[in-house]
DNA sequence: TTTCAGACGTA
DNA sequence: CGTACGTCTGAAAG
């Protein structure tokens, strides 16, 4: 016997054991085969499957011996005890059969050991192995889409069942076949025989499920004790037990597992091989396995021990002035300095209480503002403010506005770490600097210099926190440098440098200015918004004859649904929807009083809410300082918070009044707001190409009215508002990812219009299907999205086997490209504007972005240069192939300055 | 006090 | 069964 493999563990083998033909399976249904084949026609949703939930399983299981059994084609043991075995199951498809060998082909270039055996199945082959893995003091998973392994588990064996495709997998131990059956593992097989598997043809007892078969098992104790008590079954199930019993004993033997396959390999055999990366390579790139291998990558690199240490850091002590001296020593050169800043942030403003620097070589210095002396404090902005000085930083904008406040600038910034991490993993919403430092560079964020502790100044902790700053300024030097080169691989180093980066001061200065507001305005309108939400809402409960709370979704679903009985609407999680959109559709059916009570009060409480936030926001100065986030939305865009100022309401009359508070500040003459039109449409007709698309942009008519008239066929004059409304959705709904029946839902019509519709349109823009279809095709090859400066978006999630999972990620990969590429060209025009408003010496400034538009506050005698100059440099932002035009107004509210 | 769901504001 | 966000509110969970 072969024993030299198996080490006396201190830590106990794990046996992996998978079902290669029951999961491929699987997949192959799972997996939708039009978007799981190569180029040249090869169906891959079996290995695709199959190879993916192989790396999931060993990124989660991390075993330390594994195998994939496999059936033969040749008849087994069963068949001779039983000819009907697994008859009536269908042919397998050529296309599931056509990808086993590429299941072999992915197994043997991960050197995973595979098995079959002439006459049995690979559940025989798993039973033998999962057996003698236990006496030799294994512990075994088995993976496996055939429910008659669950004979097999017991404390040293579990199974591994897939859920829902191949996705999810369901642990089995004793306790949870006993939960889901009913019965213990060992009854497992009695259980099945009772019931029957359909997929073997091995039917069960007539009327017999699960529940029963547990019930009886229970009572008796188990198949033969039963069996001797048959007589005593009442009932028709019992009727039918009695009848089918040969059959059933008959089960009972086919369904058990032979453990005792005589096969080559014994457990403590069965070890994964050292691969070859370049195998790997060539295979997967054959299978066009992009991001599959990128995982696979990954999975095996995550099983490589996390390194636990920290950073070391020298903490220089400083003489008073002696700063400038150990800056022109330290952090002179080319080479870049860690910067770390403590302190507070936010609405515009902040503080320091302390930085910390940590030089290129080595030594850090950490610094208190308030006690610099005046030539460090002068030495300080002057290195700071130098360009020429590279700078790693992590989240800059808030410390700069920290800096700002004391009139500190900073320039020379040549790595954020948190927006580094942003394009490198844009989906992710949060950056934190001790995540990726783990992540990056397998250190944590923690002092570990031989000293540490040694310098305690006063016992405080002073000596702690200026380390840990210390610590951070080294860490984000060193993840700079990590990031940088990540960025290179994935062609983000540009985006970086010469947008996102840039953009860190120009937001920081919007933020800084802020946005002047009418408090008296506000003030007026949250008292009358105030009275009318009292007001409906007395006529509601009266409408009702009873009170009950409007801005309760439960309430308001009690009284419409209970008690008014009026008919239900569209489900949600926990009852029936009562938004705005249902409850019109309901008015037009059965016209309550109530229903126009409580949409009039939602809109009143709701535009109330905003003033109300809004108006203890205004700083001494009367202005609003929002904060814009960089690093949030997958798709590129900025979000702003506290107070967001990219929803202040537009579309009613009533919101707009809100719009009427924001106005020109003290010493400006007025606001400008200049934004683009139709962007995204622009867009979708560059990235497209379609000829009829950029032609309906050329002749600068209005858009939709101009695509509306090739649709139907008719004279631009003969477009009504109706006509134009439907392509009007369409235009716009084709980049989210619109269907047919979203069409049909939204239109009013009916789903075979919607579709007819769709299908008239294709016919005239044909180009912008065939563009549509081909970008989600290439990000489900390449495993993200670009934008036209190269910004990627990552979606897994469109190679799964969940549907709807899969289809939400392909109407993202619809949408990120055309929302993306805008943010990208209205992140430039922002950089141009600001620096040609810079260049020309103008006062005028910039005070927000709303995705499209921009909003500036013009100086006395500024507004025709400001306007030539902001205009010049939002179309000349990008240069498309539908050109960008932008319009503009003035006024004194932003309201006034709409166009 | 925190978290979730539902509703609704914008592009 | 149309993308991307943030905020408010009530109600449930801690």
């Amino acid at each position: 016997m072969a024993t030299q493999e198996s080490t006396p563990d201190k830590q106990q083998d794990r046996l992996l054991l998978l079902d290669g033909h029951s999961l491929a399976y699987r997949a192959f249904f799972a997996l939708p085969v039009e978007n799981f084949s190569t180029t040249d026609g090869q169906p891959t949703n079996a290995v695709y499957g199959f190879t993916s939930m192989l790396i999931n399983v060993l990124r989660d299981e991390q075993p330390t011996h594994i195998a994939v059994a496999f059936d033969r084609s040749e008849p087994t043991f069963r068949h001779e005890q039983y000819v009907e075995y697994k008859a009536g199951r269908q042919k397998t498809p050529d296309e599931f059969r056509s990808q086993v060998s590429l299941i072999f082909e992915v197994l043997d270039a991960l050197r995973i050991p595979r098995l079959s055996v002439a006459g049995y199945e690979a559940d025989d082959i798993i039973a033998t192995l999962a057996t003698q893995a236990t006496a030799a003091g294994m512990q075994t998973l088995v993976v496996t889409g055939d429910r008659d392994a669950f004979q097999l588990v017991d404390d040293n064996v579990t199974v591994l069942y897939p859920v829902r495709g191949v996705s999810e997998l369901t642990r089995y131990d004793p306790a949870a076949v006993e939960q889901r059956y009913g019965v213990p593992p060992e009854r497992y097989r009695e259980l099945a025989a009772l019931v029957g598997e359909s997929s073997d043809n091995l039917p069960g007892v007539p009327g017999v499920g699960p529940k029963t078969a547990a019930k009886w098992l229970n009572k008796y104790g188990d198949l033969d004790t039963l069996v001797a008590h048959v007589d005593e079954i009442k009932g028709k199930a019992g009727d039918n037990l009695r009848e089918h019993l040969a059959q059933v004993l008959r089960n009972q033997q086919i369904n058990k597992l032979d453990r005792e396959v005589g096969l080559e390999l014994t457990p403590p055999q069965l070890t994964m091989g050292r691969w070859d990366r370049d195998e790997i390579h060539t295979l997967f790139d054959s299978l066009q396995f992009r991001v599959l291998r990128e995982r696979l990558y990954a999975t095996l690199s995550s099983v490589e021990p996390e390194a636990d240490e920290g950073f070391e850091v020298e903490l220089a002590e400083l003489e008073p002035g002696g700063l400038g001296a150990w800056l022109a020593e330290h952090a002179a050169g080319a080479d870049r300095t860690g910067l770390a800043v403590s302190g507070s942030w936010g609405r515009g403003t902040g503080e320091v209480t302390a930085l910390a620097l940590a030089s290129p070589k080595g030594p850090a210095v950490y610094l208190d503002p308030a006690e610099l002396i005046e030539d460090d404090e002068r030495a300080l902005a002057a290195w700071l403010a130098d360009a020429s000085r590279p700078k790693a930083i992590h989240d800059a904008k808030g410390p700069m506005l920290a800096l700002a406040a004391r009139g500190l600038s900073l320039a020379g910034v040549t790595s954020d770490t948190a927006l580094a991490a942003y394009l490198a993993l844009p989906g992710q919403r949060t950056f934190d600097l001790g995540d990726l430092v783990l992540r990056y560079l397998h250190r944590e964020l923690r002092d570990e210099s031989d000293d540490s502790g040694q310098l305690t100044l006063d016992g405080s902790g002073e000596a702690e926190a200026a380390r840990d700053l210390a610590v951070r300024a080294r860490a984000v030097a060193e993840l700079a440098d990590a990031l940088d080169r990540d960025l290179e691989r994935r062609g983000a180093t540009r985006l970086l440098h010469q947008v996102e980066l840039p953009l860190v001061g120009v937001l920081a200065d919007m933020e800084r200015a802020g946005i002047a507001v009418d408090a008296g305005h506000l003030a007026g309108l949250s008292s009358s918004l105030g009275g009318q939400v009292k007001e409906v809402e007395q006529q509601a409960h009266a409408a009702v004859g009873h009170e009950f709370n409007l801005g309760s979704p439960k309430q308001v679903q009690q009284v419409l649904f209970d008690e008014l009985k009026l008919p239900k609407t569209k489900r949600t999680k926990t009852g029936y929807t009562t938004d705005s959109e249902a409850l019109t559709n309901l008015l037009a059916k059965e016209a309550h009083p109530v229903l126009e009570h409580i949409l009039r009060w939602r809109e009143a409480a709701k535009l109330k809410s905003i003033v109300d936030s809004l108006i203890p926001m205004a700083d001494d100065a009367g202005r609003i300082h929002t904060t814009f986030n960089q690093m949030i939305a997958a798709t590129g865009r900025l979000s702003s918070t506290d107070p967001n100022l990219q929803n202040i309401p537009i579309r009613t009359a009533e919101g707009r009044q809100i719009r009427e508070a924001f106005v020109v500040g003290e010493g400006y003459e007025c606001l400008l707001t200049a934004d683009y039109s139709q962007i995204e449409l622009r867009i979708m007709a560059h990235l497209s190409e379609d000829e009829a698309l950029l032609e309906a942009f050329r002749q600068r008519a209005d858009f939709h009215t101009i695509t509306a008239s090739r649709v139907f066929g008719l004279p631009p004059e003969e477009i009504d508002s109706e006509l134009r409304a439907r392509i009007k959705a369409m235009n716009y709904g084709l980049a989210y990812g619109l269907s047919a029946y979203g069409l049909s839902q939204q239109l009013h019509i009916s789903a075979d219009e919607a579709r007819e519709l769709m299908e008239e349109y294709f016919q005239q823009f044909g180009g912008v299907r065939d563009y549509l279809r081909e970008v989600v095709a290439r990000a489900r090859q390449d495993g993200y999205t670009e934008t036209i400066l190269g910004r990627r978006r990552y979606l897994p999630d469109l190679t799964s086997d969940n549907r709807q999972r899969r289809e939400m990620a392909e109407r993202m990969a619809l949408n990120a490209p055309i929302q993306g590429s805008a943010a990208d060209i209205i992140k430039v025009a922002s950089l141009n504007v600001d620096r040609a408003l810079r260049e020309h010496g103008l006062r005028s400034r910039m005070l927000l972005q709303v995705h499209d538009e921009l909003v500036f506050e013009v100086a006395p005698g500024e507004l025709e240069r400001l306007q030539d100059l902001v205009r010049e440099e939002m179309v000349g932002a990008y240069d498309l192939r539908a050109p960008l035009e932008v319009s503009m107004g003035t006024g004194r509210t932003w309201q006034d300055a709409a166009h």
